[in-house]
DNA sequence: CTAGGGTTAG
């Protein structure tokens, strides 16, 4: 049958005749299913499905055999072909009466689709043209992939709705369901609901566990995560009926200590994870990669990294172990690894961010071009910004800008900032004006970019331009992105934001800095209070400056830990100039080595030099790039939407399986 | 028959 060739869509108005009551034409139907039934699995061009779909039409099938329909649809919505899903909804809008099976086919390929929010709007009534024929009745798989969708468009308010409707349908029993709605809770940022959800089951398995844990260790609670980590562990040494922790369990853990840099916590996850027989899994050791890398210990990874056989590296191995090395400013030696992939695993868009990351951690600025030049994916945004970045901070300006024109899209807020943070670091007026018209325009209002414009001004004496930006500033009630870090001493986490007096300890920490800079002002330090943006006077702002979230971390690791001691912080932002500078000093008066692990990457100070070589020491302020993400992650889903309402699913619309009034009445 | 949880990222 050729493309588009089927019969026109029927409707409730335009039934499917009724098969005649032959018992011979029965007879040979029934073989002739059984042999559509066998050929099922072979499906896989579009072609096949087809003539495939041809030949039910042909046998009447599509009213007479429901199951087989159904399964037929479900394989063809989630079929890869591009034009396959299409079909699958072209298919489901043909049936006079679609079963539960039906739509709830055509709700999975969606919700796996590119566009998940259509699997919403498609449950609303809202993909289907008027008249709609007849609607199903929902059971716990429509909502299972229904709520696979809400997560996947980060949608919370659809999540809500599901809720609602699920409770109303009678299955929030269903362990299964349930799980899938804490975990859409959870990708939605809704970690509150998310917990209430886990309180609330009665019955709970791994698989729930791992859910709320995975949750809260990619959201902004892995200090949680580990917690109701150990919570599990323990329960594992306790009488069966327990839960029994697996390899996914230990994953979710993992990526909970890499965020913090908890090198502790993340031995003893380790540790537990050959207890419980899953230490030589890939995906484990994958994450294991990244959970050392980014504690900080690169030996351990790469020690992950050998040990896993050659045949048995995934693709995730290879960019995590260029991601760590990229961390840690081996740019050589990332590019030594990407070139000796095995061929057989194809390389993906993470690969070359990590590649790329690598070079200009490293300063590898051609070896970056040649690599973009020669990327086998079509590069996306955050490819430019990595390439940018490069030319930029290599004070390649013009490149840099040639290669935001040359883009096939429109520029988004963190590639302006990236080149406005290179045309700070180089002192070019123009681009810096440039790039900070296109931030106002596309509605960045971050302090970041304000201190970097009048940085760019005040270098050039441009005192007027610099008084504007500030009255701007005063105007625009600018945001602040709160920067705190981390130090691990003995085994416990302190964290410290800005000028924050919450540590117990907090007397002597200060004092302990105001030790600290006269110490390191014999060996020549003067603040430079022009990265301070508020508009105070020149004694504040060395006293703002004084007690950024970083100063305050190295001060509590120096006076808790012995002479000779690293002292590691973690933190979240990129470190400031100031900081860096300070840090050197302090590794050459106090003979310690101090490891940053900032945003971007790790710095080992050490005598008096950092291992980034101060090449990458600027305060660009990537701020807002969750929320930044997560908006481009709905816009980005919703974009084929029918109209740009949130979509409604209204309780009334439903028939609820559990009340035989409306149960009669299928719509 | 068809469902849930996982590592890498400017």
């Amino acid at each position: 049958m050729a493309d588009g060739q089927f019969p026109p869509p029927r409707t409730h108005t335009n039934p499917m005749p009724p098969l005649p009551p032959s018992t011979a034409a029965a007879a040979a139907s029934a073989a002739a299913l059984q042999q559509l039934e066998s050929l099922l699995p072979r499906l896989s061009t579009l072609s096949h499905y087809k003539q495939y779909h041809a030949r039910l039409l042909a046998l009447g099938s599509l009213g007479t055999c429901p199951p087989l329909r159904a399964r037929f649809l479900d394989r063809l919505a989630l079929s890869p072909h591009a034009a396959a899903l299409p079909h699958a909804l072209l298919l489901l809008r043909s049936l006079p009466a679609p079963a539960t099976n039906d739509l709830n086919a055509a709700l999975r390929g969606l919700a796996a689709s590119p566009q998940p929010a259509r699997a919403l709007l498609l449950l609303a009534g809202r993909l289907l043209p008027a008249p709609a024929p007849p609607r199903p009745r929902l059971d716990a798989l429509s909502l299972s992939f229904a709520l696979k969708a809400a997560a996947r468009c980060s949608d919370a308010l659809a999540t809500l709705q599901l809720h609602a409707i699920l409770v109303r349908l009678g299955v929030a029993a269903d362990v299964r369901l349930m799980t899938t709605l804490l975990d859409s809770y959870a990708k939605c940022s809704d970690l509150a609901s998310a917990r209430k959800v886990f309180d609330g089951m009665h019955v709970r398995d791994v698989a729930t566990w791992n859910a709320l844990l995975a949750g809260l260790a990619q959201g902004t609670e892995p200090d949680l995560a580990i917690s109701l980590f150990r919570r599990l562990a323990r329960t594992y040494w306790e009488l069966p009926p327990r839960e029994e922790p697996n390899e996914v369990t230990i994953v979710a853990a993992l990526s909970a200590c890499a965020q913090l840099g908890a090198l502790q916590d993340g031995l003893c996850v380790h540790e537990f994870a050959r207890t419980i027989g899953v230490g030589d899994n890939v995906r484990v050791r994958n994450a294991l990669i990244d959970m050392y890398s980014k504690c900080g210990s690169l030996n351990r990874a790469l020690e992950v990294f050998r040990s896993i056989k050659l045949e048995d590296r995934t693709l995730v191995t290879y960019n995590t172990t260029i991601q760590a090395l990229s961390m840690q400013g081996h740019g050589t030696d990332a590019l030594k690894l990407f070139d000796e992939m095995p061929e057989w695993i194809e390389v993906d868009e993470v690969t070359y961010l990590a590649v790329l990351g690598g070079c200009n951690h490293a300063g590898l600025v051609d070896d970056g071009r040649r690599v973009f030049n020669s990327m086998r994916v079509p590069p996306s945004m955050k490819h430019y910004g990595a390439i940018v970045d490069l030319l930029g901070r290599a004070g390649r300006l013009a490149e840099a800008h040639d290669m935001i024109m040359s883009m096939p899209f429109p520029a988004d807020i963190v590639l302006w900032q990236t080149l406005l943070g290179a045309a700070k670091m180089h002192g070019n007026v123009e681009l810096a004006e440039l790039s900070a018209t296109k931030l106002a325009e596309l509605g960045s209002n971050v302090d970041g970019d304000y201190v970097l414009l009048s940085n760019v001004y005040a270098s050039k004496a441009r005192w007027a331009d610099v008084g504007r930006v500030r009255d701007t500033m005063r105007n625009n009630d600018v945001k602040k992105v709160p920067g705190f870090s981390y130090t691990e001493i003995d085994g416990v986490r302190h964290k410290f934001i800005n000028g924050d007096k919450e540590h117990l300890k907090w007397r002597e920490i200060y004092s302990a800095l105001d030790d600290i800079v006269s110490r390191i002002s014999e060996l020549g330090y003067e603040p430079e209070t022009s990265n301070v943006l508020h508009d105070i006077g020149e004694e504040e702002k060395q006293y703002a400056l004084c007690y950024h979230s970083e100063k305050l971390a190295i001060a509590f690791g120096l006076i808790s830990t012995p002479p000779g001691d690293t002292i590691r912080v973690i933190k979240n932002l990129r470190i400031c100039g100031d900081c860096h500078v300070v840090a050197k000093l302090i590794s050459k008066a106090y003979g310690r080595v101090i490891i940053i692990r900032d945003r971007a990457r790790f710095h080992q100070f050490e005598d008096g030099e950092c291992s980034c070589r101060d090449y990458w020491t600027t305060e660009i302020v990537n701020v807002a790039k969750e929320g930044l993400r997560q908006q481009q992650r709905m816009t980005g889903s919703s974009t084929e939407l029918l109209d740009a309402r949130p979509t409604m699913i209204a309780l009334s619309s439903f028939t609820f399986s559990h009340d035989p009034r409306q149960q009669a009445n299928s719509w």
